[in-house]
DNA sequence: CAGAGTTGTGCAAAGGTTTTCAGACTACGT
DNA sequence: ACGTAGTCTGAAAACCTTTGCACAACTCTG
């Protein structure tokens, strides 16, 4: 027997009516009754009944946050920053995590769409086509990709991988590796993009090595085609395959930064727990979360004006100990 | 202009009601009307619309789960095992993250409890009078903690630690430390307790050496007590303070395991990344996430029988590098 | 002081589903 | 042939809010 409308509207005099104006549009009703209202609200400890509401506005008042794997612990910092945004525009969030499953992704999307009023879509690996058709669907913000005028929060890299390539370069490496992430994965097809060009502009030669799981396993496994190709310095798609070399590294012996320099993408919290620290790019996790929803919050207001707002952070660089002076050949 | 479930009835030839039964309570309806309507179904995509069914079945479908900080990797491994569960019996989840802030945690629940069927509370903070209070709210069970008859998965750790202490005696450890966690922690409480009767089994004096956030920092804020207290060995709170040990010991050029053994719990990801890889006792963390929700959904059918379940997972000892013979003092 | 505009509140409909109750029909037993 | 039990379906109420519309009471204006 939980509280209704009409209980307060009964205990303050009113009609549940004037109940439901004082807590949504305040502004139209006397002070004094309002204050009435209010005060009936206090003491019996109302809760307007979310399906009820929803039921007639259409809002859930309820956002869906879509994450490849949560046990890469950069997403767990977008997921931070998406709660606490969320929270203080009275949202609840949604989480559901695909298992790096693109597949999985679509599905997902349209049974979360119909519970929540948009959806976070983060670094999705699914199709353009697939995110077309789901983004018409549902109010969709993504992050870390961008496909056509979707609303979408990215973070430039271009002038912190010039300056990752520029330090490099500046400790005399001029063969320079790249282990992939996932084909489907936007980042990862941006992150070699920029480096080609920032190896370009730098006169070093950027070697594509392998593609991987973007997970510490894949790593391991390809630290050893790394050592093959001879490169002095090699770029990991994120950090997870970094330390995944590091350790591989570790495990044949071979030095880190004596040996070959190594320099991973993300920043996440074990960058700087290994030993040699990680040199790395530091994605702005939090903010990203943050400014994805306040996205979406501007999308749901007004679909027009932000039907197809972007907005972009910065990676910055972050030397540690994992990048030196190149081995003299 | 969403399809409802008179758009549904429209096109079968039915009343809404038997669409309603073709979904809910097929088992009553004629199989060839059932085949109809689902026909029907499927042709228009209809989805019943979750708030109107909430409204009248005062259920929500969602269950909302709380953790202490999914920074931890730890959490997300739970997480995980929740979804699982949840997605598999068609719940979805909330999930809201308190950043470690006791206070917080009352508030959340009262707020979550609204939108949800039940609640399952990770490793929660807060007094057992708050709990107590909450869970008279909201059907709550608890991962990581016990408190009266609320329903709540553990892990048992009586037997890995027990074996944990003994490789540690075997090695020729007589001193050993513990590095605490948060004191409002039943988690911490019971290491502590289980350690202590396992010392006192094996002869081994147990040293309780400081009381530290659970996180990486914190490790390393302590590590240099550590090494004044004169312990061959230091059991951590969890893994995240153990790798904070291991990174200051590093950065001081003590040796481990040489000239100290560390032990962790959890075994986060991590615990295998770092070198030496950490002697932990692992938690099954999606175990755990799974158990929880199964305990839930049972507490959701049927309070009185599952009014007060418990479920008990167990440790596991896991020895890995961190670990080796005591330095003959 | 009449009329127009404004302000504050209530009535009732609407939103989409589940569920109780009753009705229609079938099949069966006598 | 008729009553009865049983099976399947439909009508309508109920769940709790929000909101368009109407109404009443004021406040101005001329």
């Amino acid at each position: 027997m939980p509280v209704t409308i009409k209980d307060v509207a009964r205990a303050a005099g009113v009609s549940p009516s004037t109940v439901s104006r004082a807590l949504t549009t305040p502004q139209l009703l006397l002070p004094e009754t309002r204050d009435r209202v209010q005060r009936a609200v206090q003491e019996l400890g109302y809760h307007p009944n979310r399906a009820a509401r929803g039921l007639i506005t259409g809002r859930t008042g309820n956002i869906g946050l879509i994450v490849p794997d949560l046990t890469n612990p950069f997403f767990p910092g977008v997921v931070k920053g998406v709660q606490e945004r969320a929270h203080e525009a009275e949202y609840s969030v949604f989480l559901a995590d695909t298992d790096e499953h693109a597949a999985a992704e679509a599905d997902l999307v349209r049974a979360l769409g119909k519970q929540v009023d948009g959806i976070v879509l983060c670094s999705p690996r699914m199709s353009e086509a697939e995110i077309r058709a789901v983004a018409g669907e549902t109010p969709i913000v993504m992050l870390n990709r961008r496909v056509g005028r979707i609303p979408s929060v990215t973070i430039d890299i271009g002038e912190a991988t010039r300056q990752a390539v520029a330090h490099l370069v500046a400790l005399g490496h001029r063969g320079v590796g790249y282990v992939a992430g996932p084909r489907n994965s936007w980042s990862n097809r941006e992150r070699l993009r920029v480096l080609r060009s920032a190896a370009a502009g730098a006169g070093v030669e950027l070697r594509e090595i392998a593609t991987v799981a973007p997970r510490f396993a894949g790593g391991v496994a390809v630290a050893d085609v790394v050592l093959a190709a001879g490169v002095t310095a090699v770029v990991a798609y994120n950090d997870l395959v970094a330390l995944g070399l590091l350790n591989r590294f570790a495990a044949r012996g071979v030095s880190v930064p004596a040996d070959i320099s190594v320099v991973g993408f993300d920043d996440i919290l074990f960058a700087e727990m290994v030993s040699p620290a990680l040199t790395t790019l530091a994605l702005p996790q939090e903010p990203t979360g943050r400014a994805g929803v306040e996205l979406l919050l501007d999308l749901l207001e007004d679909p027009d004006r932000a039907g197809s707002a972007r907005r972009e952070l910065s990676a910055q660089l972050m030397v540690r100990g994992s990048t030196g002076p190149a081995r003299t050949a």
